[in-house]
DNA sequence: TAAAAATGATAGCAATACTATTATTTGGAA
DNA sequence: TTCCAAATAATAGTATTGCTATCATTTTTA
């Protein structure tokens, strides 16, 4: 049996905690794979109810409007692999090790580790690419910000920023650095699946181990 | 008498093109400054018509939708600095003195030179800091791409492309590297406004200038 | 097994995102 | 100058979105 994690959200995400029923699993799930098929425009609760075969009224018990909704996802995702970051760099000799690690869990943790059972964190990895910077550009992100809606964010962001601070103490730019690798990624990803142009990689099998690559590179050449 | 600039924008963004009429002038300029009170989500078509004192038919003669006004903008934008980098570095004695160039117009063009009369250039890049991503991460990137909606943006990183790769032929990743710097232009002032903890960016007056320094750095190190 | 909590069913409402039709204005060419 | 064509306004209408309210039913748990 695997191990099912819960995460501390912050609370004002949600009225009532989607982690926590079966109901609220469901609505999950099903949400990822929604926003996935129709985009985060295209997608509504009705839509969603539908879907899961529930009413608008119950998803709203749940989250007050979809942009809620997309942050918290957005919010587990960045938990979870804050998480893993932890417990996978933890006792690894150096702090280059532990960077190149990270470097490698920020590209390939989807693929490698399982997030629950009623997620698929691959389609996840997908909405979080392709909608996850809307969930902070939003007019109201100081009311939010204020709120702590976007601390796991935050969280995650420094836990690298330690790290590189580590490698380099006088390095001028951690949280900078960290910030751009964690948007690389994700950027760098979108543009080649979609927007080949912009990127230097070339989008076939390997790419993944190619994005990797070039994370490492930038850092290490920040680092030197 | 300032020259007007008007840019050959892709066709397919706009139904008539509001760059040739007074009212098209207005609904430009109105609209900048609309989706910088309001918000992209907030932002309606028939707001904006109340704002000008006009019609939503009026105009939807002109967008099909806000996602192309909001893309028109990007573009006009994108166009622009592209117009402005050409000629700024054309004449520089050395591709690093180039780079240099370009990265500072990144971040300061909106302050030091003129798009049009009947548009606050400030408040534009505001909007393009704060909602540019939207405008190309949506659900139709690939049909948009497939109509040439992306070109500027294109054009615009292949520029600073093509100056890094003169600065180093040898470097793998020219595109990767001019879009992580237009990227990271925005990202970082926003996250300095919005989100200080993602950034060691200082929220303060010569913040422009702070974040020039940031971006020279980055490309200099990745450039060694 | 009764109370409480969660979900469903139904209704409704203001706003959004359009489209259609018919006036009216305005800017240029004859 | 006047008349034509293009542009804009006025009005209306429709399906969908983004909610909220109320009440009934089912499920949990104490």
């Amino acid at each position: 049996m695997a191990i099912q994690l819960k995460f501390s959200l912050p609370e004002k995400l949600y009225i009532k905690d989607p982690q926590t029923t079966k109901y609220g699993n469901k609505l999950l799930g099903n949400s990822v794979l929604l926003i996935d098929e129709l985009g985060f425009e295209g997608f509504t609760f009705k839509k969603l109810a539908a879907k899961i075969d529930s009413t608008e009224t119950s998803i709203y018990r749940y989250f007050e409007n979809k942009h809620l909704l997309l942050l918290f996802l957005n919010c587990w995702y960045w938990e979870w692999l804050n998480y893993l970051i932890e417990v996978e760099t933890k006792n690894l000799p150096s702090p280059q090790v532990r960077l190149e690690r990270a470097i490698h869990l920020i590209v390939n943790a989807h693929h490698e580790f399982t997030l629950t059972a009623y997620v698929d964190e691959v389609i996840l990895h997908k909405v979080v690419v392709m909608e996850g910077t809307k969930s902070y550009h939003i007019h109201s992100v100081d009311n939010e910000n204020k709120d702590g809606l976007f601390v796991c964010y935050k969280e995650l962001v420094e836990r690298v920023a330690a790290i590189i601070e580590l490698v380099q103490p006088d390095f001028e730019y951690p949280r900078g650095l960290s910030s751009t690798l964690f948007e690389m990624a994700n950027h760098q990803l979108y543009f080649a699946r979609h927007l080949p142009r912009l990127t230097d990689l070339k989008r076939k099998d390997d790419l993944k181990v190619e994005l990797e690559k070039m994370l490492l590179i930038f850092a290490k050449k920040m680092l030197i």
